[in-house]
Order: C-alpha cells, then structure tokens, then sequence
DNA sequence: GAGTGGTCTAGACCACACT
DNA sequence: GTGTGGTCTAGACCACTCC
C-alpha cells in the first residue's frame, strides 16, 4: 500500500498532521486522538496489534511502531499476554507518578499524608490565567494542602498551592477532595476526564515565610525548595498549576539525567 | 537462525550478559563493551547498519532495534543519510547536556563564563570515596569553579565543587582545565577517555555559609539550590561527584515529567 | 549514482496470561 | 488451547547526504 495515499478508516477521521509523515506517525496521531476523545478510558485495553493493523488497512509492524511510541510516552502501557492499555495515575505502582521528592534514608518515612486546608473558587489573577490560558477573572479552584510525614509525630513536608480552570473541575469540592483514596491525579481521571499527560517543573530556592513557616513548622526564612509545576493533558493544554513547597532536610528532589 | 544457538562473531567476544535475552539486546550488550572498549571515540562514526548485521549474522532489522535502544539512551547518535556516531559532550547542540539551569528571561544571559578557583589533589574522605566507590584516602582531584552571567557585570550564579577519581585524571592540572574551550566533559573524553554516559542528581535548598555566600555575592544566609550529582561512565561507574550551589533569583532548574 | 539511515510489509515463531 | 504482545527475518522501496 502506498503510505501517502490517504484510504480506509484513517482518512475518515481526518487527523490534524501536517499529513505528509511517515504512515506509523499517521496512526500514532490517529490513536492520540481517539485516546483525547476519550473513546477508551484509562485503565481500559485498546484494541490488539492484530485488529488495528487490520482495521487501519496496515502491516501490524506499522501499528506496532506508533503503539511503541505512545508507550514509550506514557501514554499507554504494553502488558505482554495481556495487552495494551491506557496510562492511568490511578494504579501507578509507584504511586505518584510525578512526585519527585524522595526520603534521604529510603527505609524510613515511606507513603505521606495529606491533610486538605483549603478549597475554594476564586478569580483568576495574571499570572495564574497567564499559565493556564485563561483570562485574568475567570473562575479557577484553588487547593492548598499539606504533605506530611506518616510517622507519629506527624512532620509537615510540603505546602501546596493549586489552581484548575473553574470550568473543567466543576463539582470538584472538598469532600471529594478529603475523601478521596489515592493519587489526586486518579480522581481528575475518575470524576473529570482530565488526564495528566506531561508536566513541566521549575525549581528555585526561597525563604519561608511567616505563613509558610507557621504550616511547614520550621523558622521563617528557612530556605525551602519551591516547585512550580505546570500540568498538561492532551494538546499540550496546560490543566494545573501548582507551586510546591518541599522541606528539603530530610527529603530531596532526585532527577535522572541522560 | 536460533536465536539462543551461540555462534559467529557474537559469542567470540563473550558477553558478559546473563545470556538469555533476546537477540537484539545481546547485540546492544555487544556494542556497548565495544563503545567501552573505546573501539570508536566519541564523534566517530560505527559500521552501518548492513555492515554489522553482515559481521554479527543476523538480519538488518535486529542490529537496528540494538542501536536504536543505543541512540534512546544517547550513547550514540543517528543521522540519516550519513551513518550513526558516538555521542559526544563536546559538540552537543545545546551545550552542557547536563546543566539543567535555565534563565527565568530566555532572552537574555546565553551562556555562562567560568572561573576557576581550585584544582588540587586531595586524600579522599569518607563521604567523597563512598560516592565514587573508593577507599577512604585514596587520591581524588578537588575542583572549584564559579558560573558567572556573560553580561557586564558579571554575576556569579553558581559555584561548583567537583571530585574525581585521582587515577583516571592524573595529568589533569588548572592550566588544562582552564585553558580548555567547550564543555568539560568534552576534556574528560578527549584527554582522559572518560565518557560521561549517565546522572543522577539530588536537589535541596540549603542556607549560604559565609564563605560562600562571599563567592555567590549574596548576604550570608541566602536560600541557595543545592545540586548534588554522581555521574557515571559505562557499567554504572561513578565516576564524578559534583556539589553545585546555584543563584535562583533570575535562573530556575527545569525539569520535564513525562 | 552509491551509500546511509528510515519506512513498510508479510510471515514465522516465541513468551506469557488466561481459561 | 487461544489470544496477546515480543522477536526475528528478508526484501522492497523512500529520503537524505555526498561525490
């Protein structure tokens, strides 16, 4: 079959791409779509090798190579045997997916709690709307929350400060917040159809202050590691904005480079 | 041909590997120790594609799963139309691979001038030799530098301090280092075969000591990212230790979560 | 035009999971 | 056993680079 002819089920959903890529990329897109369509949820198995390649009218190594790179991007997960489903945060192994902030002595302190503050709707600022895209007034939830040790006594670790578009998260509230088990990325997924695809970070080093100091219970002016972190779904469509104060004496931030 | 049967040019030069992988990841286990071995320095090209899979008697598709593994983890480089080379720090594109420091401003401050404070030989202590995995007095090069903002005035952004083993840098002296253009890591490979191929990193936010905060040009005290690295050549070597303080009032580190 | 990496295909067989 | 993803092969053709 000749790649740039545009036939079958492919061109019928008529995908965005400049479409002069390679088929495989042409499918990857395809399936990217379908995954932002929400035409299979997260957790769920996507149709197998075989039956794409046949219904997509390709070779099922071309089906295999975009599925290879979606996989590769976390957007699905191959389980051999099994087969291949949608990336989800809420039965990560490792629970957090994008939480970077690791005990010093890995015996000790594993799982943290959380303890709610706040959950509010307020107007978006300047540079909350700037991240977002959205305007400066219109509505955004803002959480803050605490991070704290599981041990007795419990030690608050980090501050959070998070915003979500008003119009995604509705009937978000902070019951649902509180009583919600696992990964408060998980629920997004669950209650929201709002998938977490990609964040970007940016850390610095600040002083604590008084409020900050008073919540994290250490002196104000402590430095602290300031974490701004700017979530994407689908489309490179920023979703959340958060800014995370971590206490960073018995915790660091671990990066992997290559 | 039986994947598992052990023949022709693969088994001769004996991998070290437990033996029973697939096919493809035994040839990535080969070219690995050759690129160890130092059969092609950095920014050399290897055999094509055909060639290999002519010498190691498998087909095209089986060499190309191998380098392609290879380039994702950067030990090695593909350009099409012109063959697929060793990576190399000493002409990457974006400079300092491993320099994750970005200005707050894209715009403004490029690149960084360095200053070199200290290079001398030193005896181990208990801290520096466990991270690189050597006995308590052995023989270590300390190196402290500044990074400093190329704009007049110059401002100093980040001190370094850097330890590496004394036997892989023997001749390594403060006129080679700061007589050198590029990328350290770029004189690490070029002078002393020592290729940077993997780090991890730990981040804190740490106090300014006197000294350094003097160095930094900041009041004592100061709220400082504190970047810890271990750098590792081929077979998980440590091969680096590098404690870096960074300025974070106009650069931030940037990371991306996927 | 020759050589290199990049794409696509079709078919065989292996490894694993469920039933 | 059946169905899934995983590996391996062989061959054709495309796209890019250099001569």
């Amino acid at each position: 079959m000749d790649p740039r002819a545009e036939g079958g089920e492919r061109s019928a959903s008529a995908p965005p791409t400049p479409t002069f890529s390679p088929l495989y990329r042409q499918i990857k897109a395809l399936l990217l779509s379908r995954l932002q369509a929400g035409e299979w949820k997260p957790g769920e198995a996507i149709p197998s090798e075989v039956e794409l390649a046949a219904r997509l009218k390709v070779s099922q190594g071309t089906v295999r190579k975009a599925v290879d790179e979606l996989a590769q991007e976390n957007h699905l997960v191959r389980r051999q045997g099994k087969g291949t489903f949608v990336a989800t945060h809420a039965e990560e192994r490792t629970q957090y997916r994008f939480l970077r902030l690791t005990p010093d002595d890995p015996g000790a302190a594993g799982r943290l709690r959380r303890r709610l503050l706040e959950c509010r709707r307020v107007r978006a600022g300047a540079e909350v709307a700037h991240a977002l895209g959205l305007r400066v007034g219109d509505a955004v939830l803002q959480i803050r929350r605490l991070l704290l040790t599981a041990e007795e006594p419990a030690q608050p670790v980090v501050l959070d400060e998070i915003w979500l578009p008003g119009t995604l998260f509705k009937s978000l509230s902070a019951e649902k917040l509180a009583s919600w088990r696992g990964p408060m990325y998980g629920l997004f997924e669950a209650e929201f159809d709002v998938r977490m695809v990609r964040a970007e970070e940016r850390l610095r080093a600040v002083a604590a202050s008084v409020d900050e100091a008073r919540l994290l219970a250490v002196a104000e002016g402590t430095p602290l590691l300031l974490v701004e972190r700017l979530s994407y779904t689908y489309g490179r469509r920023p979703v959340e904005l958060r800014r995370g104060l971590y206490r960073t004496e018995r915790f660091h931030y671990r990066n992997e480079l290559a």
